[in-house]
DNA sequence: GTGAAAGCGCTAACAA
DNA sequence: TTGTTAGCGCTTTCAC
């Protein structure tokens, strides 16, 4: 049940059947017909190891994801795969697992097995021994989301959008706002937190506000973490913010949940805004920073295909993103 | 760069080196100390398309997901993977996509190829063609969530499951119960919303209860379809349930969203449960059938990898689901 | 438009 | 404990 059955039941060569089964442009109408039609009865299944040994190309990209549970990651995540399931190639799903999984196993062991021809990174930065590693595949490899030294990065400019969400606050009239966001998350090695909390702090300096040490809040990117922020942040009624920036939705609807537990009214008594554009958000009337994961993704895809393809990299521009307001968000009593 | 040059350079022969890197028990220490540490230098990086011919192994096993942002199949995947991870296997991803994928090309085109050792498919059921085509593949496949004719299963007992809910508000007095579920999405094929379904109206009838075509709603597993099945079934005040029974969390925060917004209170004006124990939930106080698809897709994956070391395939016994009482349920006005 | 032959990088008998 | 020899199933020159 291999390209040599093929030949043998047509009369044909190995060579011919390979070629008339791409479709290639040498081989007679008619033997590319006879072909498929004999490949079918057969039931005949390429062998992609074959393949790929052969030609050197795996026809599939590896996904390097710190962990699976995340809004933004599996947004990207879909964008990637839809770009690649256009152009034939499959995706290798590496999930770092957060902080159970022991990261560098799952670097050397599989990632560099020449098992993909291509590799895409979400919000990873990679250390030093990592990137040689990985070097030595030789793959082209993308960033999506935060900044990656030495690599290619396709994101939105983490410090411009924590500004331009702090900036609708400030615009508001709001002076004492908090900032939720994460820590680098055992050891997984995230940029993101920290450069939207430099552009929340940025941005409240040059306003002349400002920056109460425990207004800096850890919600470790989740819904349940923005809940237990929010707590701390809003739990007495003395030097209470007036306004929550979080650097996720995921987080900001935990605030919002949390704000609600405790008797405030959104946005009367806080103002709240977060980054993403999550769905639940704009059903619950949460103001954000809208971007586009999937579009990044897709982007992302298309940049390490092309670059598998031959194509010189070129750098990709930052991602759009926009301010929504909607309800969450309001002047300050 | 392959293991001829470190045959060479260490002047044993392929066959050593190559047993040597595997550490096979026949080898001297030496030996391998000093291959490993050649291959080292020499920045040797196996393929696994060579050993995959050789051997007819791809050490890789694929998971078939019908659309990638819901939670339980992130959670299944997530499990999945850790499983894999540990058995040193590398997961690759068949997404179909929802309505836009092409469903046929993508079974086609990818998952024959032999890249994959075995499949693992979410709450899929399969066509004849489908199971004919998967089946020239012989691998060992299993099913996570839902029914699956012909194959290996794990997975709650839907029906069982949906009665559970239901019997939680027939018991504390609720007679007029509404279902919100989903259809099968854009031939997506899945089973378990009629399932589930059908333990709903089972429940109620055999409880004496009559169930209105109207109040059993399609939600498409979503927050924001649970938010406007919600507002279907709560609009009017006139023969308006005084409970809801959705069979997912996602949909049953969102009709808890729906709910707040039209100024009913839960659980004084109106009792909600979800399936599922999504995150969430657990916050703000959902009463749920809590189900673990994260041990689900561990399951799932040891299964198969057993199968694929010989193992002959045994059935899978039900997966635990417990009723997890919160706070939006309680007896009727 | 088709065929013959070499080889991609590894593993697996079988010998030694 | 190590080496020799065949492949695994394709693709790809180079001929014809």
């Amino acid at each position: 049940m291999g390209i040599q059955e093929i030949a043998t039941v047509t009369g044909l060569s190995k060579a011919t059947v390979s070629r008339a089964l791409r479709g290639l442009p040498t081989v007679a109408d008619t033997t590319i017909d006879q072909v498929r039609r004999v490949a079918d009865e057969l039931g005949y299944v390429p062998s992609s190891a074959a393949a790929g040994l052969a030609t050197g190309r795996q026809r599939a990209v590896g996904v390097v994801v710190p962990v699976l549970d995340r809004w933004f990651y599996v947004k990207a995540l879909g964008g990637v795969d839809a770009e690649l399931r256009r152009a034939g190639y499959d995706l290798v799903l590496y999930n770092l697992g957060g902080p159970g999984g022991d990261r560098d196993r799952a670097f050397r062991r599989s990632m560099l097995r020449h098992r993909v021809d291509a590799l895409v990174l979400l919000s990873l930065v990679l250390d030093a021994t990592e990137r040689n590693e990985l070097q030595l595949a030789e793959h082209p490899m993308i960033v999506i989301g935060g900044p990656a030294p030495g690599l290619r990065n396709v994101g939105v400019d983490d410090v411009v959008v924590a500004g331009l969400a702090t900036g609708h606050l400030l615009g508001l009239g709001h002076r004492r706002i908090a900032y939720v966001g994460g820590q680098d998350e055992a050891g997984m090695n995230v940029a993101v937190p920290y450069r939207r909390r430099d552009g929340f702090v940025d941005t409240m300096r040059a306003a002349g506000n400002r920056v109460p040490r425990g207004w800096l809040v850890d919600g470790r990117f989740s819904f349940a973490g923005g809940i237990a922020a929010g707590e701390a942040l809003l739990g007495s009624e003395v030097d209470r913010p007036t306004a929550v920036f979080c650097a996720s939705d995921e987080m900001a609807l935990g605030v919002m949940t949390a704000a609600t537990r405790l008797g405030l009214r959104v946005p009367e008594d806080l103002s709240v805004i977060g980054i993403d554009g999550h769905e639940y958000g704009a059903s619950v009337g949460l103001t954000t920073i809208e971007q586009d994961p999937e579009a990044q993704g897709r982007v992302a895809a298309r940049a390490v295909l092309a670059e598998v393809d031959g194509a010189r990299p070129r750098p990709v521009p930052p991602s759009p993103a926009r301010l929504v307001v909607r309800r969450s968000t309001a002047p300050p009593r």
